[in-house]
DNA sequence: GAGAGATATCTCGATGTCAAGACAGTACAC
DNA sequence: GTGTACTGTCTTGACATCGAGATATCTCTC
């Protein structure tokens, strides 16, 4: 039942167990191919968003306001829970997406320490670009994978997932 | 056939659809939870191997000499194609692992532009029991699963990674 | 055996990220 | 209301990465 070496990930795992026959290695076929496949997937999103002008950051920022709705309009703090990146990180990204006039900041009315982002008309228009670009290229990605294959890999992903997410 | 909210990439796609009727969002489902699952699985990797003094970075160049066998030696080259990053970043982590005495450097005998990069003894036994460690937390993240889910899980990752492997 | 192009590694400057901490403002118990 | 803990945002310094280009060496063709 030895399976022929169809990916990196594969020759990877047969190298582990020639070196260490002792340790049980198959967590690897999973979660070796999530963090190479995430990173292949990091390149195909950088080439989607160069021909918008869109920095992969830019764009996370952006949809993250985006899908809030009208008007369009989060807290630092939402942001940086919906994009998984720490303070420091969302302020250095509002000032540039500020600078470069795709979003704008305004104090928050309720909560004087705190700030409101939101859409500009030209970060609206540059989003929804760049996001139907992404869909048709990573629709691309998963022609490999018939319908049903899809929903099932989706689901074998939620459950893994559901632990880091529920939580919160 | 609505599918109730599980983790976050399903409050994402909902709120596409909501936001962009128009679109068919399903590729999210898949490559949105490979995305977010990857960058769990880096903070997981970092802590693991926290406990060893390791950094993610460094791990991976010393996991790719441990696997290659005795004598652990490999060029620079080949290690950047191993971990995916670009020969100036190889050469700054060699750099950095050659002055934690975890791996050692000389010419390549065979070609004057060459060099060749092996493991020191330290550097093995830290690779191979951070390596340990992280089988370890692996299965744990992986408990969710049965064995046969898993194989299908990965056998469904091979099929999107084939066609970034193999053309190489 | 000379030259053109390919290959292997390294250098350098710019950049995005993180972690830790500073600071202002809020909430809640007493 | 006062004090304490918490929350939300921003600042700062260190750091790993990338991309472009420099240099040296090898390979292949003529």
């Amino acid at each position: 039942m030895t399976e022929d070496a169809r990916d990196e990930v594969d020759r990877l795992v047969a190298a582990w167990r020639t070196e260490r026959p002792d340790l049980d290695v198959e967590p690897l076929q999973v979660l070796s191919r999530v963090s190479r496949l995430a990173k292949h997937l990091d390149r195909a999103r950088r080439a989607a968003f160069a021909e918008h002008d869109l920095e992969p950051w830019e764009f996370d920022v952006l949809t993250a306001l985006r899908r809030a709705g009208k008007p369009y309009e989060l807290s630092p703090g939402a942001l940086l829970r919906a994009t998984l990146v720490t303070s420091g990180t969302m302020t250095n990204r509002i000032d540039r997406l500020a600078q470069a006039e795709l979003v704008r900041r305004r104090p928050d009315p309720e909560d004087r320490r705190g700030v409101l982002v939101s859409l500009t008309e030209t970060g609206l228009a540059r989003v929804d670009a760049a996001f139907a670009d992404l869909l048709r290229r990573e629709r691309e990605l998963l022609s490999g994978l018939g319908p049903a294959d899809q929903r099932a890999l989706a689901s074998l992903l939620r459950t893994l997932l559901a632990p880091f997410d529920s939580p919160r």
